[in-house]
DNA sequence: TGTACTGTAATAAAAAATATTACATTATAA
DNA sequence: TTATAATGTAATATTTTTTATTACAGTACA
């Protein structure tokens, strides 16, 4: 998982609950974030996908939120943007199968991993968007 | 913080607590992840700032493990690398200072990122090196 | 039918992570 | 007392990942 995604994602979310019932455009959200609009709508496809926002194309069209703030959890934004992905990684290198250890910490590790996204999870499944939202 | 940088860690004090009466070389320990031995030992570094292991230069040196594995928790271990950082992070660019949100998410952000820190420091807080070790 | 959007692919640029090289320093043991 | 084998660390290079940009097809509206 890209240490960011969350940080995007949630942006995102929180504007879109404020403005709740405008289509807002990728450029719009992009120059709050002020990043690329491009990565923006990448980032809104995966929040589409996970059932959270719509998004209209053509003329007058963006993205909108499609629950509201106070039925979405951030664990749904975090599990959204987390995908296959883990929190904390593995090193790309094999270790070395000729070492006790190297031969299987993948294995151990991966387990302790999902661990810790669960804990990440759990803990933001306590926190509404409506919450967030209203910091503002 | 670097996203593989507990993984490092914690397959090298697990190496350590197996081999807990000997002086381990970087070489040794970097045989076994599969990378490069400076690098572990700008690990080992950390380590041995946050008090978890000894290490011993000139001929016949190396590194070694301070305390009982039943008494290090694999959050000992979480906090020594995570350092300042954060384990998901705010982007590098400054949002709109013109945006309500934008003003403002970061410090918001900032704060939820912690809480996530919390999370996984608590979750790991239960689980000792001993428990992780004995796997192997 | 022109305009203003999304969706997405391809490529480029920037940043971060990892690796390498080099060498000063230190401790041991022959 | 000297050769050797280790850590510590700085400087640099390489690789990988992330972010940005460009380009354009498809779509919907007015």
């Amino acid at each position: 998982m890209v240490k960011t995604k969350f940080s995007i994602a949630l942006h995102i979310m929180t504007l879109l609950s404020i403005y709740k019932d405008e289509w807002l455009t990728s450029a719009w959200i992009a120059a709050s974030l002020n990043m690329n609009p491009v990565l923006v709508r990448k980032e809104i496809a995966i929040l589409k996908e996970n059932g959270l926002i719509d998004s209209k194309e053509g003329k007058n069209g963006g993205v909108r939120i499609l629950k509201d703030a106070k039925n979405i959890k951030l664990s749904d934004i975090f599990n959204s943007v987390k995908g296959e992905d883990n929190v904390l990684s593995l090193l790309k290198n094999t270790p070395n199968p000729d070492c006790i250890v190297g031969k299987q910490i993948n294995q151990n590790l991966k387990s302790l991993l999902n661990t810790i996204d669960k804990a990440v999870s759990d803990a933001l499944e306590k926190q509404t968007l409506e919450n967030f939202k209203n910091q503002f």
